[in-house]
DNA sequence: TTAAACTGTTAAATATCTTATACAGTTTGC
DNA sequence: GCAAACTGTATAAGATATTTAACAGTTTAA
């Protein structure tokens, strides 16, 4: 394995830039780009303290395989899951570079909220309520979606997920070019 | 996790000391010795070399848990596979200390064969064949075995286990000390 | 077009890790 | 008892990693 590489892609996953990622890492950006070029083997405690800005236990950065492979198929526990205890973000074939699409499963807990500082990023996004309700506010429009209803989306067009029913709603998505 | 005390544990748990480990991996005893004490933070490079002499590879390395737990109920998944290919060994608690037993289940593909260097080690040793059937010698007595059928000697004698049929051998079996 | 804020890289100084070597204690076999 | 072979530890010298600080290129917004 390929230290230097499989942290920059991890990095590149979470959309840090190397200075940010120093900044929570409690490391300077330098240290950061020597482990990438592979000129440095890093310590430890500093590569530690490195995936602890991402966040990523060490156990995960050794086990997570992001090489590219010919997969089709993917068993559910051979999806990649981004998100956290109330969204969660199971992304389909994590491990395939270059990829110009990113499908997701995602499931959201009851009250789950993406947060009211609205999402805005490039691409254009969709996706079909598989179970539960959710409530979509994209730019000036809301709608509450339930099972077999869809959405689909400019991403730079600001717009917040939440799940106001007691009930988990799971969706699945895409978006490209893709998020992560 | 304290990499030094987890280290140590893992080391121990294949019965090396810092010097024979220290010369399969190809670092010194000092280094290793160092960091078991957690006096340093070993760089990623001097790690892999030393995990590949016991060997264990870095994900197995952060993500294997030997504190000790309370843990009584163990699944299939949750025993620690100590074996090779031939030879499958699942260590069942592995993560408790200072066990006064190794139960393992032990799984012996066709031809397996523990070898013509015959085994002994301290303490005595006990088992039942599930399933298959194996040939055991202990000392200048000879038995194959099949299911239900058991065996129990001291560890001391040299002894090897042989499967020379087509099928697959299952043993559940225990050894005291502890070999792992 | 420009400045400001960002991107990743680099060289020298500093901090840390690894080795070489020695030490003291324990175990093994005669 | 004794020597030989082992155990883990400690220290100074050498090798390597990390920081500091500067550089050049890109992106953003006025």
């Amino acid at each position: 394995m390929d230290i230097g590489i499989h942290l920059r892609t991890v990095r590149k996953m979470h959309g840090l830039s190397q200075r940010e990622l120093a900044k929570r890492a409690g490391v300077t950006n330098g240290t950061i780009s020597l482990i990438e070029q592979n000129r440095v083997s890093p310590s430890i405690s500093s590569l530690r303290k490195v995936l602890a800005g991402i966040p990523m236990s060490l156990g995960d950065f050794f086990t997570t395989d992001f090489s590219n492979t010919t997969k089709v198929f993917y068993g559910q526990d051979e999806l990649t899951n981004l998100g956290d205890r109330d969204v969660q973000l199971w992304l389909v074939a994590a491990n395939r570079r270059d990829r110009s699409l990113s499908v997701m499963r995602e499931i959201y807990a009851p009250g789950a909220d993406t947060g009211d500082e609205m999402l805005s990023h490039e691409g254009e996004e969709g996706g079909v309520v598989v179970r539960g309700r959710i409530e979509i506010t994209v730019g000036g429009s809301r709608q509450e979606l339930g099972p077999g209803e869809a959405y689909y989306f400019d991403s730079s067009v600001p717009h917040r997920f939440r799940n106001l029913g007691d009930e988990a709603c799971e969706i699945v998505s895409a978006n490209s070019p893709p998020t992560f």
